[in-house]
Order: C-alpha cells, then structure tokens, then sequence
DNA sequence: CTTATTGCAAATAGTTTGCAGGATA
DNA sequence: TATCCTGCAAACTATTTGCAATAAG
C-alpha cells in the first residue's frame, strides 16, 4: 500500500499559500527537493541537487527557503559534521545515529531513547535531546567484527 | 595545593621538541595560550586570542599547530554548533553538555554516562560515543523554572 | 498596483594551500 | 647547512546581505 507522507510537496506549497507566500517556480522546485529528500539535507547539497534540476536557481534563494520552511515548521535542522543539516520536521522526534567505522547513517524514533535519555539525566542533570546532534558509535556490525 | 596539570604547556613543548619539531615564538604562544584554555576550544576563538597576546602571528600557523597537537595526540575535536570544536585529549573521555534553554555549557566525565550509553545501545544497536559530539538539553536548573 | 520574491554581485566567515624567505637545530 | 616553520597572498567553501528588477496576487 502507497502511503502518502505526512507533508508532500504539494501540502507544503499549500501551506505556504494558506499563510500568504507567494508560488513561484523556485520555491515550487525547492520544495519539491526537499519533499523528495529523506534523511538529512546538507543545505550545501541541496543547492546542489536543486541547480542540477533548475539550473537557473540562486544559491540565496535555496537558503532563503531553507529558512522559510523552517519558519513555517516543515524542516527543523540539526548539527552534522559538516554543519547545520536540515530534515522534516515531521521527523523531528527521530534521532539521526552515524557509525564512524562504516559510515552508516540511520535513524531511530526519540522515544525509543526515553529509558537512555533517563539514564542520561540522572548522571548528568541535564535531559538530553539527542535530536540536536547526529549520534556517533560503533554499530553492531562493526562491533562484531572486531 | 597547587597540581600541575596533565600537559602544561611546557610539557607540550617538550613532547613536541622530542617529536624533532622546531620551537619557535609563535608555536610557543599557542600552544601556551591552548593550554591555559580550558573547555572547548573553537579554531576561530583561538586565533583571535593568540593574535590579542601576539599580533604578528598568522592564523593559518594557528590551524597548523591544532593539526600538529592533534596529530601528536594532545589535542582531539568535537564537533559543536557553529563547527570543530578542540579539547584537551587527556579530557577526551569528557563529555560536553551545553544547556539549550540557558547556554550553561560543562562537561562530564564519560564513564559516568556509561548506563546511558549501554541503553542507548540497546535501544538502537549503536554504542554511543557522546565525547564526538556535544550533547544539548535542558539542565536541572532550567527544568525546574518551569 | 503592491510588495513578496528573486538574481546578482559583493561581502562575509572560516579555513586551506602554495610558495619563497627566514629561523631553528 | 638542511629543512622546518612562518607569513603572505590567494583560493576556497559555505553562507549572508543589499538592492534593483521581476513577477505573484
């Protein structure tokens, strides 16, 4: 069964409608981009991705979306290593976890840490929101290889 | 009592002249301004500091030596909000907390984490390594004020 | 017709690199 | 003396900003 994403494109221009922005074929073509993405978007990349698509697209506008979408609470960011990566915000409640052996990036749902985020808060005082930073470690895989 | 630390500064300059580098007056306020730092340390922070004490000296001799004490293994990084961040590697099993909601930012030595890290683990398959990147929350204080 | 949005160009921040001259061992 | 190290200038990557022209509503 084809399940349609909480936020398409669509819904998003939308949105962007309903709170009075105006549809050009940039923003339309962003969106598109960002809605087709999964996982993390290095603001970097997108305007990669977006010129491949729309050449005539301005790096500053790509940005300018960027943080009209995040305004608008469609994308919500974090910080990678490389950087602020955004992701939908729909998924902010998602963890992004990196394996620095392999390389492996996943995601997991934030409540699935609730008991480590405990944990967490106890030893330090602080309760975590680990879905600020990516979370780096070793992965099954690679532990089981060494 | 006065303890001296770990790696002071001349201790450094020491490692690194057994290592067959060269001291010079720049190296030397570098590294004596990086071990008077404690916390973090931001490359763009350093520079400015460095340059307060001696304005003669380059910031690419300053990202030079960051490499070279890393290299040599007094130094290690993490990666912070606005990018890199440095520490002294001899704190590398020092975990460093910053506050979202007050900016309060310290640091924990890892091995109290090690629950946490172990629930984290088992919630996910990744065995954490919270020293890479900062992890942001809100801290004891801050939850109580609301 | 009003003004949000874009492109452009320039500015910015932070960092990296090649190279030639100067300093250290 | 050999070559490590530094400063300089330039290049670079990623991002931001001011402003005038364009286009959406």
């Amino acid at each position: 069964m084809t399940q349609a994403s909480v936020f398409d494109s669509d819904e998003v221009l939308q949105l962007l409608r309903q709170r009075g922005h105006r549809m050009t074929a940039q923003r339309r073509a962003i969106v598109v981009e960002i809605m087709a993405s999964r996982g993390h978007i290095a603001p970097a990349d997108l305007v990669e991705r977006v010129r491949s698509q729309v050449p005539g697209v301005n790096p500053s506008t790509i940005y300018r979306t960027l943080e009209l979408l995040e305004e608008v609470g469609v994308l919500a960011h974090a910080h990678g290593e490389r950087g602020p990566e955004y992701h939908h915000a729909h998924a902010r409640d998602h963890v992004h976890l990196i394996c620095s052996n392999c390389g492996e990036r996943r995601s997991v749902a934030a409540e699935e840490l609730s008991r480590a985020a405990h944990e967490f808060r106890s030893a330090t005082g602080l309760l975590p929101d680990f879905t600020h930073f990516a979370v780096v470690g070793i992965c099954e895989d690679c532990r089981h290889k060494d």
